[in-house]
DNA sequence: TATTAGCAGTCAACGGACGCGAGTGCCAAC
DNA sequence: GTTGGCACTCGCGTCCGTTGACTGCTAATA
C-alpha cells in the first residue's frame, strides 16, 4: 500500500531522474521540493516505494531509481497533459502545412515529431482498406516490361513492375494496351479495391484463352491490387532521428545495436504498434519490459514507446509515436506526440 | 621514399589492424607474416613509414595504426579486387530479382549491400533528365483538394497534393477536370519533362483568364513538372544498416551522434557523393579527413565513403556506396559495392 | 501511529602507487 | 642493408586507502 505522499514522491523520483540521469536520494528530494516533513520520512516512504518494486537502488548506498514498473505508475497517474506552447503549435503548423503529398506529410510529421521530443518519430502509412479505385494506368517500358500504376481516391499510388513471359510469336502492341487500359479504368473506375479485386476475375475471363499477352497483364493488375487489399498498406513505417538514439546511448545498459537493429527491421515496432491500443484522443505507452515480447531477445526492453493515432481520408486510422529510453520526459513527449496526431488528423481528414 | 617491402609493411599493418583493432607492432608482423627479416628491420620500415605519415602511434610506446594517409595508399595500391563468391552472387541476383518496382530495387539493394559490408549502404535514386511524359492524373479529393500525378516512361510516379484557392462563386465540376485531363495528356504525352514545362506555359494561357479554378490546377501540373526537372530527382538517398554504425562504435573517437545525423540529413552525402569520381566499372573511396569539408564540424571526418555509380533505363547515372569507420575491410567493401553496382545497372538498364 | 534526529554501516567513485609487458629507438656489430 | 641487444617509455590493470552520499535502524517525540 502506498500513500499520497508516496506517490508524490515517486513523482519526484521520475522527474528529478529524468532530469538529471542520476539516482536520487532522500536528503536532495527534501532540498528540492517542500515536502514539509524531513529526509528520514521520505526515506520510510521510499522504502514502502521499493517494496511494492516501484524504484530501485543501483548500488546498495545510492540514491533510488524508477523501475520499469514505476514509470508505469508515473504515467498512468499522469492525468492532464500540458498544452504545447503556442510557439510550438504553429511551428506544427506551418511546418506540416507546407507539404506536398503524403509521403512528404509523413516525412514531416516524423522530423517535426523528432524534434519536439529528441526520441526517434515513428509513422505509419494509413490503411486504405476502404479505399476505391480512382485510375488505372499501364506503362510500357520495353518490349517485354510493363508498369502498373493504380491511383486510389485517397490519394495513394501504388507501382509495380512486371516482367512478361511471352511467346517468341507474340508481342505487346500499344493499341492492345490502349484497349485494355480503356477497358480497366471503365470497368473498375469508381470500385472499391475489394470488389476491383473480384470484378477483375471476371475480368480475365472475357478475354479468348489464345490472348496470351492479354491475360499477362490483367493477371498483374489483379496481382498489384490483390497487394494493396491485403497488405492494407499498413505496412511500412516512416522513421525520423535516430541520431537521437545515439545521444542517448548512455541510458541503455549495452549498446544501442538492438534497438536501431529493431527500428531498421520495422516488423517489431509494426507488431508492438498494432497490439497496443488507440485511445482516441490519447496516447498510450508501451514501458520497457512490457516490450518483452516483441522482437528476438527483447531488444526493446530498455525503451518505451508512446502511440497515438491519426485518421486519414476514409476513415482509415494509423499509429504514430516515438520511440526512446525508458528514462524520457513521458509528460513532455506524450503532449507532443497528440497534437501532433491531432493535427495530423485535421489535415488528412478534413475532407471527409 | 618508401621502399617496395615498405609498403608491404603498410599493406599488413592495415590488415592486420582492420582485423585487431589493436595497434600492430614490429614482432607481431614478423610472428604473422613471413617476411624473411628480423623484427628490427621491419622496425626501420616502419620508422619511414611514420616519417612518410602513413603510420602513427596512438601512444608513445605502442604499435602503430594506419593514418588517413596510409590507408589512401593502401586503397590506390589495391590493383585488383577480389570478386564476389558464386554464392554472394546468386544471393544478389536472387534477391534484386524479386524487386517490384524502383523503391523496392533501391531499398532491396542497400540491405543487401548494408549485409553484404556490415556497413551503412546508401543509395541514390537515378536521375530522370531525360524522362518522358507518360501520362498525368488529376485526382479530386475534396471540393477544394486536388492532387496532380505525373507518371513518365522512365517508371517514375510523382504525385503532389493541391490545395485550391477558390472564389466562394467557383468550384470544381468533373466534367471541367475531365476535359483538362483530357487536354494535358493530348497536348503533353510524349514529351520531354523539360519540353513539357515549355509547352505548359503556353497552355495556361489558352484559358480564358476568368475561368480561375482551370488556372489553378494548369499551375499545379506545371510545378508538378516543373520539380521533376529541377530537382532532377537526384535528392533522394535510400538507407540501410545504420545499425552497423553503432556497432562499430569503438573505432569513433567521440559519438556516432554527428555521423548518424550526417545520415539522417541526407544533404551532405548527396553533396559528398556528387564530388565523388564516378570512375565508370570502378569504385571510388573518399577517406577520412578527405571528407572534411562536407558537413559542419567535419561530422564525416573519421569515416569513409565507398561509391560507385550505376546506369538505369535512360542512361542517367547515379550512385551508390557504403559509409563506415576509416577502419573498414576497403578490399571486401568495394568489390560488393562495384558488384552490387554492377547488377543494378544489369538489372535497371537491359531495355535500352 | 506517524514523524523525527541521530548514528552506524555500506559501497561506488576517486586517486595515488606500483609492477607488468608490449613495443620502440638507438647503437654497435656483421 | 640487416641484425641482436638493451635501455627506456608508457598504457593498463591491480591494489588500497580515503571520501562522501545514502540508507536502514532505533529510540525518542508529538
Amino acid at each position: 500500500m502506498v500513500s499520497d505522499r508516496g506517490l508524490e514522491v515517486l513523482r519526484v523520483i521520475v522527474q528529478d531522474y529524468v532530469a538529471s540521469r542520476e539516482p536520487v536520494g532522500s536528503k536532495t528530494i527534501v532540498e528540492r521540493h517542500s515536502f514539509g516533513v524531513s529526509a528520514a520520512t521520505i526515506r520510510n516512504d521510499m522504502a514502502q516505494l521499493e517494496e511494492e518494486e516501484l524504484i530501485a537502488a543501483p548500488h546498495t548506498s545510492s540514491g533510488r531509481v524508477p523501475t520499469d514498473k514505476g514509470y508505469r505508475v508515473f504515467v498512468d497517474q499522469l492525468t492532464e497533459l500540458r498544452p504545447l506552447t503556442p510557439g510550438q503549435r504553429t511551428a506544427i503548423e506551418t511546418f506540416l502545412g507546407q507539404a506536398v503529398d503524403l509521403d512528404d506529410v509523413l516525412s514531416r510529421t516524423t522530423r517535426l515529431l523528432s524534434q519536439l521530443t529528441n526520441q526517434v518519430a515513428l509513422a505509419q502509412y494509413p490503411s486504405f482498406g476502404s479505399a476505391r479505385v480512382r485510375h488505372i494506368e499501364i506503362v510500357a517500358l520495353g518490349p517485354t516490361r510493363l508498369m502498373t500504376v493504380l491511383i486510389t481516391d485517397t490519394g495513394r499510388v501504388d507501382q509495380r513492375l512486371l516482367e512478361l513471359q511471352l511467346g517468341s510469336d507474340t508481342s505487346l502492341r500499344d493499341d492492345t494496351l490502349a484497349e485494355l487500359r480503356r477497358r480497366l479504368n471503365a470497368e473498375l473506375g469508381g470500385l472499391a479495391l475489394a470488389d476491383a479485386t473480384i470484378e477483375l476475375q471476371g475480368f480475365a475471363a472475357t478475354f479468348p484463352p489464345s490472348d496470351q499477352a492479354h491475360a499477362v497483364v490483367v493477371a498483374a493488375v489483379a496481382a498489384c491490387l490483390g497487394e494493396q487489399v491485403a497488405a492494407n498498406r499498413q505496412d511500412r513505417l516512416v522513421m525520423s532521428g535516430a541520431a537521437n538514439l545515439a545521444r542517448t546511448e548512455s541510458d541503455f545498459s549495452g549498446s544501442i545495436f538492438p534497438v536501431l537493429e529493431a527500428i531498421e527491421e520495422q516488423v517489431t515496432l509494426i507488431k508492438l504498434f498494432g497490439e497496443m491500443e488507440i485511445d482516441p484522443d490519447g496516447v498510450s505507452v508501451s514501458i520497457g519490459r512490457e516490450n518483452q515480447g516483441f522482437g528476438p531477445g527483447g531488444q526493446l526492453s530498455e525503451t518505451s514507446v508512446l502511440a497515438s493515432g491519426y485518421t486519414a481520408s476514409g476513415g482509415s486510422v494509423a499509429r504514430l509515436g516515438v520511440l526512446g529510453p525508458t528514462r524520457m520526459d513521458y509528460s513532455n513527449n506524450m503532449a507532443a506526440v497528440r497534437a501532433v496526431a491531432r493535427y495530423l488528423t485535421r489535415l488528412l481528414g478534413e475532407e471527409q
